[in-house]
DNA sequence: TTCATCAATGCAAGCGATTGCACATATAAA
DNA sequence: TTTATATGTGCAATCGCTTGCATTGATGAA
């Protein structure tokens, strides 16, 4: 192919302004305001003229200057999407079910991370304002416990869903999970596959989904009369090193767990790596069980028994309502709850 | 918890517009011009003035328009990342890449997924051209042959940096990675560790990496003196089925492959999973070598040799370039590689 | 023929910032 | 004291599009 032609290098510093709605309604001699309606496909212009007109945009390369219109109409078509992060598989299936739902009603989206800084969420949110997002949908950080900003972004009159990692104190519509069920479920589980040391590698309690899988732990493990160790009940950033210190802690330990529920398919992983190094048998010596799914719990050996969130169902239903917000604006307060499915794998069931 | 108080639901349906510079300048019986000044720091205003102005602001809760300020300003500080899916272990980490240097910058980021269609890259284009981002980071996908669009785009004088996946027939800034030696290395490497048989399951040939590959495979079996089999030499669109079939073909073949290339690690974990149920012991029956990485991969069991991908590095420097163009308007047509490194773990190495 | 009605288009005022230029003080230099 | 030079503000146009209202000419009803 041959682009010498096509290619000839602007060098001006200043772009050179494209062509607008004035540049064709002067060509052909009309108005304005006619070329965007006609453009707009207005039924008060006529079928003549408005092919005129989108013959005429056609030619001139004319593509709608959306900044201005969003002035104009005062909504940007966009929608802000805050997740503490995007390398994670849920927050994927998330963000493709709102896009889904968003790129068929004619929204773009706006993703932006907070990286579990709830400095850096103020700041989001700030910015979402700023370019007047017509709604948001947001994953709080682990961090945020307060929600000042959330305050502010409902004061600048644009719609918040929460999803997941929520703050019942905020009132708004809200799309999650029963953790306490997903904690109860898994504890359950264990209990009847004979496991009777359970150990519970936790996030952060100031998160509510964290603090809810905390308090379901607990009172799991006394329905089930299983002993609750309390070093064995862990809340923490789930880093790497906070996993392999504590793996190294409790299979130090006189009574060793023969049970893990992690709060991650990541950590999860880990736990299944250092268990391995450990040589101790899964699911024989040690059951895994993680409260998160992705695709490489069922490719490692043995395949990782972990509680399968809808992902994308919530992104979708996230999505919805906040349209039913934009578009209505009826607020509602309500919240949603998702099915999730504990799906039992070779990592916790054996014949005892 | 209570929620009655803060409950207090506002039913107008309009958004009550919010404050605008001219509000503050009404308040303190100043121009707007001065407002405006004086929220930008400008230094041709007097600090009590300045001092004034930003705590009148606070006190009304005042809120940059950014649309506004686009307009007026002829920059929206946004820049478009086009990228084939958002759940993807690479794409995540240039984003991540991009987005670190962005923000530094005061760029946000406007991320769209073409799920690998043409049809919907053409879209997102005139969307990033409509909404006027100040420059675009894409890498282009699978379909995509012409360059209809990106010309498009050029013509409306937003900078566009392409990554991985290029069009050499485009004249812009590239990132990208040697292709032909990622598959060159990994050939090579099969042959020093003893496989003669070596399969390639490849993408399609229509897009420039997975050419590059397929060009890559054949010189080099015929460099190490090795068949080529053309039933081993294989370029799908890498969907499960695609894999599972061509498995079940070469397993029933005469002369079995004693190794296979994948062109990702998705495709590798699935091959490394059905090699398993076919009683392949890995890596003495089959060895496995994977294009791309992801953390998974080090998690099954044998771990699975791989190309690691500077995602980061890529992103970073994508973003760059692209500030480059942006602030300089310098255009630059001049192609970077990126090195990658072939992390061999023992899903390819034994001895024979 | 006259008046109401309607369809098609134009006029002009926004939307909320930014910015070149003019203008008024104040200060310094002559 | 007069003139040059800063310094700090205000004026008004502008960015490109949208939209309420006015206008025009044509059509139909009375």
């Amino acid at each position: 192919m041959l682009f010498l032609h096509k290619s000839k290098v602007q060098i001006n510093p200043m772009a050179k302004s494209s062509i607008t709605i004035n540049d064709i309604a002067r060509e052909l001699k009309v108005a304005p305001s006619t070329v965007s309606r006609a453009l707009n496909n207005s039924r008060k212009i006529s079928e003549a003229t408005k092919k005129k007109i989108v013959e005429k945009a056609e030619e001139l390369g004319y593509n709608l200057n959306m900044v201005a219109s969003s002035l104009s109409r005062k909504t940007t078509n966009t929608i802000g999407v805050v997740i503490p992060v995007i390398n994670n598989h849920f927050y994927n299936e998330v963000v493709n079910g709102i896009e889904e739902i968003a790129s068929n009603r004619g929204y773009r989206i706006l993703i932006s991370q907070t990286k579990e800084s709830f400095h850096k969420e103020e700041e989001i949110m700030r910015t979402m304002s700023a370019t007047r997002v017509d709604g948001v949908i947001a994953c709080l950080s682990r961090e945020t416990k307060t929600t000042g900003h959330l305050i502010k972004l409902e004061k600048s009159n644009i719609p918040l869903v929460l999803f997941d990692r929520v703050n019942y104190d905020f009132q708004c519509r809200k799309v999650i999970i029963d953790n306490f069920s997903v904690m109860e479920q898994s504890v359950s589980h264990l209990a009847r596959s004979g496991y009777k040391n359970i150990a519970h590698l936790g996030g952060p309690t100031s998160c509510n989904v964290y603090s809810e899988h905390a308090r379901a732990f607990s009172e799991t493990l006394k329905k089930e009369n299983l002993p609750l160790h309390p070093q064995y009940h862990l809340a923490s950033d789930i880093t790497e090193e906070d996993i392999s210190e504590a793996m190294k802690i409790w299979f130090s330990l006189k009574v060793k767990p023969d049970a893990i529920i992690s709060v991650n398919s990541n950590a999860a992983l880990l736990v299944s790596k250092l268990a391995k190094e450990l040589h101790l048998a899964i699911p024989e010596n040690l059951a895994i069980v993680s409260l998160t799914s992705e695709p490489a719990l069922q490719y490692v050996e043995p395949q990782i028994t972990s509680v399968e969130l809808p992902g994308t169902d919530i992104g979708r239903t996230s999505m919805k309502f906040l349209l039913e917000e934009i578009r209505y604006r009826n607020r509602k307060f309500d919240t949603t709850i998702k099915p999730f499915q504990l799906i039992i794998r070779n990592s916790s069931f054996h014949n005892h």
